[in-house]
Formats: structure tokens, C-alpha cells, sequence
DNA sequence: ACCCTAATTTAGGTTAACCTAAAAAAACAA
DNA sequence: TTGTTTTTTTAGGTTAACCTAAATTAGGGT
């Protein structure tokens, strides 16, 4: 952490970019970080060879970069600065992608650690503490997490909990009053692509699958 | 607007400082912006020179600076933008005072002219276009204050605007594809202990009290 | 009117981030 | 393996943003 305070923006997004052109282990060569960050070879060769004395990346004359532990750990935070930012940005405020990415390319040198845990949190669940590989490492492996489904997708036999109607209507009006409404927890009696047979706390009832798939359930 | 996409980060911190510091209409003296900006007379002499060769100030050797019509909307702007990254920080991540005050001056300098009325339109209606000076004159005489309620304490009837979601989930997802996501209107049609019926631009929906309690509304 | 002090500017230096042009090394081909 | 091409580095320059130290100016007291 104490490494970062010390980065320039320029050198932040040095190695953002040797990360971003290391995807295969090779070492990165001079002109494709030239090209990529629109420098001249001469410019790129100056910054890295600075970034080999603090230790961030390995540098070798005439042979390219690759990123140290350090270094890799500075791009993990930059990238996942970026990605928070630009989530926010399009998914929150409905910023274009390519503006987006701008204004989250300049901003994710200036974010905090506090900012960003925050900005994390705000966005939900997968943006969680760990890195972004770590999150999505873990939402595939760890797949116990509460189902919210559609009733025509729900088991027959199970109790679930109606979380949310979509499209009311006098036809949803009425399955609330029979107990089917937000909240009340109910029983799937019968399922099959037809129609559907619900227990609720008020009494049954049976609907079709038209019906059934504006029924967000939660097991 | 063109003006700005010329000015580096020092330069219209510089002008920031120049009009903080004359709120009286008398000339701002070198040794003053020094003290406020942290920097040596000398150095603010040098970019009070510059800043009058473009004609952001009105520069006489000796005799201060203030600020000329241009600079002025210079620093509306970074105020403006200013303010609306500070409340963001402070009232919807709830960053405190001081860490938002900083993270917002760093931030001021890279908000594009898009996300800042993104921004603003998210935060709400008093960040309109006007200066803040006006809204805040607006706010302080007509204390009808704007109310951010959880949709569970939402008044039956009332029209309301989305400005927050908490918890991101897939169910979050849902209602956002359903009309009620950030930003959008919506009418609270009927609403009990248990569940809400809600209608937006896109539809209508019911929905259970636990996830009501994570929409926020304003008024 | 004149001197003195405090404020300001000028002069000259540093560093980071860029550049071009020239030199050097690596890569490739015959 | 040797020459040629391509890549990379080195050398040297610029600008903005800072600095210190020295020179200058403004303004108050007598």
C-alpha cells in the first residue's frame, strides 16, 4: 500500500499496461508498450527502467519487462479500481462504455482505499474485498447462494417465499388475494408446463405458466 | 468549456484558491494564495503569470490577482463539481467529511461534463444547472427539504424517484429491468406491512418488504 | 522625504514526463 | 557468418511545476 502512494499516474498506468500485454508469461517488449500507451520506445524505455529500481517490474535492456510481486499487487488494485469505477459509472449513472472507460482510466489513481471499498460495497456482492479473479473464483465453486427464480423454474414440493410480482394485473391482484403476494411463503404442490398448484397460508389455488413466470420466488 | 480542457490540475487548483480567497472583490495578495495552496510565493507569482497571459486573472505585478470573467466560470465549474463529488462521497458512500473533501479535490479536475450532470441528476434535483450559491439560497428560505425514505416508509399514493438501490442482487437486477432502477420515477400504488405495489414507466410490480427496505426514495 | 521592513518578483536550479535524433544491440536472411 | 533491417537504448532537449536565494518594490513610520 505504502508502494502506490508513491506512483505517479504515469507510472500507475506503465504498468496497468505491461499487466494488460503480459496475459501470456512472455516478457513485454518496449514497442508494444510504446504503441499501447502512445509513447515513444524512448519514453517507455526511461519509465520502466525507473520502475525496475523501485522494484516493480524486471527489466532486462533490450529484452523486455515483466511485473515483480509488487508490481503485479499494484496492478491488481488499478485494475480493480478501474473495474468498480467503471461499473458504477455505467451501470449506476448510464455513462457510455468508452466515456466511462475514460473518466474510470483517470480516476482509479486517485481512489482511496476507503472510496473504493465503499464504491465496492455500494455496487453489491461480487464486488466484494478480494481481487476480481478471487470474487469470481468463488461465485462458481461456492454455489449455495439463496435461488431466486421464477415459480415455473421452482421444484414441485418446495416451500419458497414470493419476493416479487412483475407486471401486476387484475389476474395478480387476485392471486395476492388468495395469499400469493409478496412476503407470504408458499407451497408448490404441483408442477408441470401447464399449470401450476400453490398452497398458500389463505388457501390453494392453481395458475398457468404465463402466470407463474411473473412469480419471482426465493427458496 | 474548451478553455478548461487546457488547464492542468495545478492550474485550476490555483484558480479554485484565487476565488476562495476573494470574497470581497479586493485583489488576492501572492502570500496568500501561497499559505492556502502550500506552495512558495515564488511559485504562485510564476502561475499567476500564466494563468493572466490566457486571461483566467487579471494579473498586475505586485498589486494581486482576481479573477476575470473566464476565470470565474473556471471555478464555478470546479466548485460545482466539487460539491457534487462531496456529497456523493459523504451522503451515498458515507465517506467522511475530510477523506471525501480530498478524494472530491482530485476528482474535480477529471469529471467530464457528462458525468458530472449524470452525477448531479443522481444526486438529485437541488444540483441542478444554477451555481450552488443559488441552490443553496433555494434550500436555506424554502425548507420543504427533499425526504430520502426506504420505500417501506413511503407514503401510500405518492410519486417518488429511485435514487438508490442497496444489495445489489439478482433480484435487484430484476426490478431494475422492471422500471425501478436510479433515477426513475415511480408510483407507490398501495403499500402494507407486507408487500408494495409499485408502478413504473415500464410496468407495474409488487414486491415484499425485504426488498422494499432496500430502495431508497426521494420525494 | 527617506529609510526600513515585509512582500513580491526575478534568476537560476531540479525533477518527471515527454520528445527527436543518433548510436547500439538483436534478429533475421542469405 | 556476415550484412541488413528492426528494435531498443542513449544522448540531449523541452515544458510544467515545483524549489531557494537574491534582487526589487511597496508602504509605513519619523
Amino acid at each position: 500500500m505504502a508502494i502506490m502512494d508513491a506512483l505517479s499516474e504515469s507510472a500507475e498506468m506503465m504498468i496497468k499496461n505491461i499487466h494488460e500485454l503480459s496475459m501470456d508469461g512472455k516478457r513485454v517488449r518496449t514497442s508494444d508498450l510504446a504503441q499501447k500507451t502512445d509513447l515513444k520506445p524512448a519514453t517507455v524505455t526511461e519509465m520502466i527502467q525507473r520502475l525496475g529500481e523501485i522494484g516493480l517490474v524486471d527489466y532486462q535492456a533490450y529484452h523486455g519487462v515483466f511485473l515483480t510481486k509488487q508490481g503485479q499487487h499494484v496492478a491488481d488494485v488499478i485494475e480493480h479500481r478501474f473495474n468498480i469505477l467503471q461499473r458504477f459509472l455505467t451501470e449506476i449513472l448510464g455513462v457510455e462504455e468508452e466515456e466511462a472507460a475514460e473518466v474510470a482510466c483517470r480516476m482509479e489513481h486517485i481512489l482511496t482505499k476507503d472510496v473504493e471499498n465503499r464504491l465496492s460495497n455500494f455496487l453489491g456482492v461480487d464486488s466484494g474485498k478480494g481481487s476480481d479473479l478471487f470474487c469470481h473464483k468463488i461465485n462458481i465453486d461456492s454455489e449455495k447462494e439463496p435461488e431466486f427464480l421464477p415459480l415455473t423454474n421452482f421444484k414441485e414440493g418446495k416451500t419458497g417465499k414470493v419476493r416479487l410480482i412483475l407486471e401486476k394485473s387484475e389476474l395478480t391482484n387476485t392471486l395476492e388475494q388468495a395469499g400469493l403476494s409478496p412476503g407470504r411463503s408458499v407451497i408448490i404442490k404441483k408442477a408441470n408446463d401447464k399449470s401450476y398448484d400453490i398452497e398458500t397460508e389463505d388457501g390453494s389455488l392453481s395458475l398457468d405458466s404465463d402466470l407463474a413466470a411473473k412469480i419471482i420466488m426465493q427458496n
